[in-house]
DNA sequence: GTCATACTGGACTAAGATAGTCCCATATGC
DNA sequence: GCATATGGGACTATCTTAGTCCAGTATGAC
C-alpha cells in the first residue's frame, strides 16, 4: 500500500546513476547498461525526467543526460512529482471537482493532515540522501525487515512478475 | 501519486459512520444510506473490515456491524494494513525475495527512511482523529488547495469516472 | 554533405490491478 | 418457517502500468 510505481524506482536508480558522475554526459545506453535495465525503459525515463527539468539532455553524437542541478538539490518530493505526478492521498485532494458528500465527509481534512507529513518527509530527502551508500546510513532497523536492495527488479524483463499480493 | 485506492477512502467513511455510533449495530444497507455508498460497495469492504477485526458482526435479524474497539484505539496504519495490505514503498519493503541488484541498488535505504517517516505518521492518526469534524481542525492550509470534502465519488456509481490525470 | 549517434514525441500492446456486482450458503430473531 | 443479515467466493468491465517500437530531428566527425 502507498507504493511507488516500479517506473518511479527504476527512475530513481537512473538518477543515483547519473548523480555519482556529475561531469559525464551519459547516454540512455549506458544508462541502461549500468543499471541493468532494459533500454526502451531507460530511454522511456530519461525523457519524463527531462521534460520535468530532473535532467539536461544533449542531442546528437557525443549527446546524453546529465542532472539538472546537483543532487542535494533535487528532493524525493521532485522525483515523485515527476515520474507519479501530484502529490495527493486522495482523489479530492488533487483534483478540484466538488464532492457529492461534502456535507456527510469529515474525513479529507484528516487525510490531508497526514499528506502533509508525507509532504515534508518527501521533501527532506534528497537525491544526494538516496544515492548515499547504505553503510553510511544509521539505519534504525526497527521494522524487523532485512536492509537488502531492491528485488530482482530490472536485468532479464522480469515478465509476468507477480507485483505484489500486498499492492493497493 | 502515493494515493490510497478509492475503496479505502470508503472504508473510511463507513469507519467514521460506525465511530458516530457506536452504541448501534448496522446493517450494510443502513451504512450504504448513509453514506451514499453502492450497497454491494459496503457489504465487501465491511466483509473486508470484519475479517481485518476492525468491525465485529453480528449475524442474522437484527444483526449489522459495530467497531471492534473504540475509534481512538484503530490507527489509520490499522485501515491501511487491513484494506490496503502490509505497508512498503517499494516492491523489496514488503518482499523477500533476493535482489538481483544488491550490489548496485543504493537506494532502499533512503526509502526505507521514507518508509519509517510515513508509517510513523500513520500511525499517529486515530479513526477518532479522521472522524472529526473539520472545523475542529486547525488546519493550516499551506497547500493552497480548499479544504473540500471528498468528490463525488459514491452514490449514482461514476463509471468511466477519469481516475486522475495524475494518478501513478 | 553524409553518416552514425542520440534524443523527441508519440502510438501501441499485454498484463495486472481496481471497482463494482452478483449468487449461494449460513446464522439468527420473531 | 420466514424475513433479515452476514460470509465467502466468483466474475466482469475498465483503467493503469510496464514495456516496446517507430518515425522524426539534432549534432559531431569524417
Amino acid at each position: 500500500m502507498l507504493r511507488i510505481s516500479r517506473l518511479t524506482d527504476y527512475g530513481t536508480m537512473i538518477l543515483v546513476h547519473l548523480a555519482a558522475r556529475p561531469d559525464e554526459c551519459c547516454p540512455a545506453s549506458d544508462v541502461a547498461a549500468h543499471t541493468r535495465l532494459a533500454l526502451p525503459t531507460v530511454q522511456k525515463l530519461l525523457k519524463l525526467l527531462a521534460r520535468g527539468d530532473l535532467v539536461r539532455s544533449v542531442r546528437g553524437a557525443e549527446g546524453g543526460y546529465t542532472l539538472a542541478r546537483p543532487a542535494s538539490g533535487i528532493s524525493a518530493a521532485d522525483i515523485l512529482g515527476v515520474l507519479e505526478g501530484p502529490l495527493g492521498l486522495t482523489e479530492c485532494s488533487t483534483e478540484s471537482h466538488q464532492c457529492e458528500l461534502e456535507a456527510g465527509c469529515q474525513v479529507s481534512s484528516a487525510w490531508q493532515k497526514l499528506d502533509r507529513a508525507i509532504r515534508r518527509a518527501l521533501d527532506d530527502i534528497s537525491l544526494a540522501d538516496l544515492a548515499e551508500p547504505p553503510r553510511e546510513f544509521p539505519v534504525l532497523n526497527l521494522s524487523g525487515r532485512s536492509l537488502q536492495a531492491r528485488p530482482a527488479t530490472p536485468a532479464p524483463p522480469p515478465r509476468n512478475r507477480n507485483r505484489t499480493g500486498a499492492r493497493p
